[in-house]
DNA sequence: GCCAACGTTGGC
DNA sequence: GCCAACGTTGGC
């Protein structure tokens, strides 16, 4: 049995498009420990995932992706470069993992966040609890399928 | 840019 | 372990 999950990603730092143009990509860059316990210890390879466009115009459910392969470090910790260098995390004991996603849909038109907090059926969706920011939250399979439900449904459209 | 609602840090 | 100060997220 697949799990579920939603991605929160900026699209002007990383976006459904880009995920379409590259394929597979790492999901770098998350600095938060329940997210990444998600990450490393509850996805499996097939779990499909929401993937959820924030600080943007539309913000809402903008596609799908998939989890391929096992946890492993993100890169980015160990680059003394890079804004998201830990110091304190070695290649022997990483502190950061992420997974690999998988370019699966991108929907016509954004499922926006008004959208989704009007459906009956995701009232109880942890991405939209209030004051919840976890950027990697867990979906329940109905919530999935109301999400695509909405993608593909006239009520979903403009106009 | 504002600000609510968090999570993290560090002094004690 | 407590908690004030600070930093971050993310909608608006």
């Amino acid at each position: 049995m697949p799990s579920y999950w939603l991605c929160k990603t900026e699209p002007s730092v990383y976006s459904i498009a880009d995920l379409r143009r590259d394929g597979v990509t790492g999901w770098e860059c998350i600095r938060n420990y329940q997210a990444r316990n998600f990450m490393r210890d509850s996805m499996s390879p097939g779990d499909r995932v929401l993937i959820y466009h924030s600080n943007a115009e539309p913000t809402g459910v903008a596609g799908v992706a998939e989890v391929v392969g096992e946890a492993r470090a993100d890169p980015t910790q160990f680059d003394p470069k890079s804004e998201y260098h830990d110091p304190k995390s070695t290649r022997t004991a990483p502190r950061w993992m992420m997974r690999d996603l998988k370019f699966v849909e991108c929907f016509t038109q954004v499922v926006e966040l008004e959208e989704l907090r009007a459906a009956a059926a995701l009232q109880s969706m942890v991405a939209l609890q209030k004051g919840n920011r976890l950027s990697v939250t867990p979906v329940t399979a109905a919530e999935f399928a109301a999400v695509l439900q909405l993608a593909k449904s006239s009520k979903g459209r403009k106009r």
